[in-house]
DNA sequence: TGCGGGTGTCATAAAACCGTAACATTAACG
DNA sequence: CGTTAATGTTACGGTTTTATGACACCCGCA
C-alpha cells in the first residue's frame, strides 16, 4: 500500500519540510540524520525509496548510495539525491554512483513529490498508484482529473486535495483540525470553520445534478467519506 | 510505446551522455556496466534494443552478443555495437556475431540516435514510431514537422520538444520543473515561469484559427495535453 | 555588420481561488 | 416546543496564480 520513503539529511528544517509534504501526499516517511543511521534503518526496514542528501556528516551521500548499490538486497532500491545549488556539477557523479534522479535545493514541494512519484512509477510501478476509486468517483492523480459517474468534474486545488485525502482513508472521520493539518499544512493558520466552506464547495461540485451526498457530517466530530449508500 | 534501450558500457561519462541524448529523444534507457549485469538486466526485462560496448570487463561485448543470439528469447533482439576507433577491423567479427549495426567512438549524439532509430525501423517497425498522433495533431519526429487538422504548422525547436513531451504522455500533468527537466535539460537553469511563455507560444501556433485549446492548465500543478473535447 | 527568428525575463492584466464573517438552518436535549 | 450549539450557505474582498505583450539578447547567416 502506501510507499515508505526514507529521507536522509542533517538539516532538521528540511527533514520536517520533506516529511510534511510526503505525508501529505500519502507516503509513509522515515528520517535519518546521518549516513550510519541511514544504513541501519535501511537494514532494519527496507524503504521503497531513499531521499539522500549529498553532504552528510559521517558517511557522504555518495558513499551511502554506493553501499546501497553494492548490497544485493538493496541493489534495486530507488535513490534520489538532494544537492545544493552549486553542486550541480556533481550531478554526473551522483547519477554515476547509481542514483535514479537528483533534486537541486531549494526545491518546491510539488517538484519533490512529482519526482518521487516519477521514480517510483519507473521502478516500482505497483507502488505508484495513480488512481483512486470510491463508488462512482474516480480520482486520477497523474492527470489531476476527477469524475463522478463517468462525468468529469472540475475541482479547485484545495478541493482536490481534500477529496484525495478522504479517498485515501475512506470512511474515516477527520476533525477540522486534522483536515487542516493534512490538507492545508501544519504551519498554516486558518479558521477551522474554513473547512466547512471547502466541504461545502466539494459537495456542490461533486453532488451536482442531485447525486447522493458522499460526505458525511459527524456532528461534533468532523467529516468523512460516506461508505454506504 | 516508448522503446526501451539498454546501454552496456563501463565508462560512466559515456553512459551519462548516451542516456541523456536517448531520453531526450523519447527513449527509455537502462544501464549496465559489465557483461554479467547486462545479461541479468536483459533477463529481467527485455529491451527493445541493446547498445553494446565492444570492450567490457567480465564478459566481452562479443560474448554477450553471442549469448543474446543463442537464447531463443533474445534471438531477434536488435544489437548495436560500440567500438573505439582503431578497432574497426573487428567490425566484420562484430557483425558476424550477430550485431545489427555498429558505431565508431567517438560519435555524435545525432548519429547515435539516428542509427538507433534506423535499426529499430528495420527490425521493429512498430517501435520506431516517428510519428505521434493525438486527435488531429500529428508530429513527425523524423522530419520535425507538425500538423494540425492536416494543415502544417511551424514550431520553434523548444515548442516542438515541449509538444512532443506532452504527446508522449497524453493527459498527464507536468509541473514546470518537470517540464524544464524533460524539455530543456537538467543542467539548464531557467525560470520556471519561462515555461508559461512557451506554453503560450505553443498554444498560439497550435490553436491558430480558433481551434480548440489542446493544452490544459492545472492550477497549482502544471500543464497537460487535454484529452477530451 | 545588419537582419531575423528564437529565447528568456519582466511588468501588468486577467482569472481563479481562498478565507472570513454574517446570517440561515439544523440537530440535540431538556 | 424552546434553547443552544453546531453546521450549512452565501457573498465578497484580498491574494495567489496564470495569461499576455513587450523587450532585450543571442546567434547564425548573408
Amino acid at each position: 500500500m502506501t510507499p515508505y520513503v526514507l529521507i536522509v539529511d542533517d538539516e532538521a528544517d528540511l527533514l520536517t519540510l520533506v516529511r510534511y509534504n510526503l505525508e501529505r501526499d500519502g507516503f509513509e516517511v522515515g528520517e535519518a540524520v546521518d549516513g550510519e543511521e541511514a544504513i541501519l534503518m535501511i537494514a532494519e526496514r527496507q524503504p521503497d525509496l531513499v531521499l539522500l542528501d549529498w553532504m552528510l556528516p559521517r558517511l557522504s551521500g555518495i558513499e551511502i548510495c554506493r553501499r546501497i548499490r553494492r548490497s544485493a538486497k538493496t541493489q534495486n532500491l530507488p535513490v534520489i539525491m538532494l544537492t545544493a545549488r552549486g553542486e550541480e556539477g556533481d550531478r554526473v557523479r551522483g547519477l554515476d554512483c547509481g542514483a535514479d534522479d537528483y533534486i537541486v535545493k531549494p526545491f518546491s514541494p510539488i517538484e519533490l513529490v512529482a519526482r518521487v512519484r516519477a521514480v517510483l512509477r519507473r521502478l516500482r510501478p505497483a507502488l505508484a498508484a495513480e488512481r483512486i476509486e470510491f463508488g462512482d468517483i474516480v480520482v486520477d492523480l497523474a492527470k489531476f482529473r476527477v469524475s463522478r459517474g463517468g462525468e468529469e468534474v472540475h475541482l479547485a486545488p484545495t478541493e482536490f486535495r481534500l477529496l484525495r485525502h478522504f479517498m485515501e482513508h475512506p470512511g474515516r472521520v477527520f476533525s477540522r483540525e486534522q483536515l487542516l493539518d493534512a490538507v492545508w499544512g501544519q504551519e498554516i493558520f486558518v479558521e477551522a470553520r474554513t473547512v466547512d466552506v471547502h466541504v461545502r464547495r466539494l459537495r456542490r461540485t461533486l453532488n451536482g445534478g442531485g447525486k447522493r451526498d458522499v460526505i458525511r457530517t459527524v456532528r461534533a466530530a468532523g467529516y468523512a467519506l460516506d461508505e454506504y449508500s
